[in-house]
DNA sequence: CACCTGACATAAT
DNA sequence: AATTATGCCAGGT
């Protein structure tokens, strides 16, 4: 089974994902960000691949405006409900439209 | 190298 | 809240 050598930018997301502590969310724009890079979709695809599952917290990265985003490839579905359980389990709170509260988003 | 897709973001409706 | 339209950049084919 062929393991594709992760690009440096893959590395990059990885790194910068890991380093979120728990209770808290960061965004796929502040992930671009801290990267140096101006595009979060790129962020978004290579979490998508899902590199070292539970090495990498990929559960931490949200969309800037509160919401999930998505999961394991899923934008929808029994997935993203299982990755709201995983953030409460870990102390993160939602508000009533159950968008992540802004405190628990890293900025 | 060109084209298409995508776990986004922001503004407007 | 939700939906639509546009911009953005990296990766895969």
């Amino acid at each position: 089974m062929k393991t594709a050598p992760p690009t440096p930018f893959q590395s990059k997301v990885y790194e910068t994902v890991r380093h979120v502590p728990q209770s808290m969310v960061a965004t796929y724009s502040l992930i671009a960000a801290r990267i140096g890079c101006r595009s979060p979709r790129a962020v978004g695809q290579a979490l998508r691949k899902n590199p070292f599952a539970p090495e990498v917290p990929c559960h931490r990265v949200i969309s800037s405006d509160g919401s999930l985003g998505g999961f394991f490839g899923h934008t929808g579905g029994p997935e993203l409900t299982r990755k709201r359980r995983l953030l409460e389990a870990e102390g993160v709170r939602f508000d009533a439209w159950g968008k992540v509260l802004p405190e628990h988003i890293l900025s």
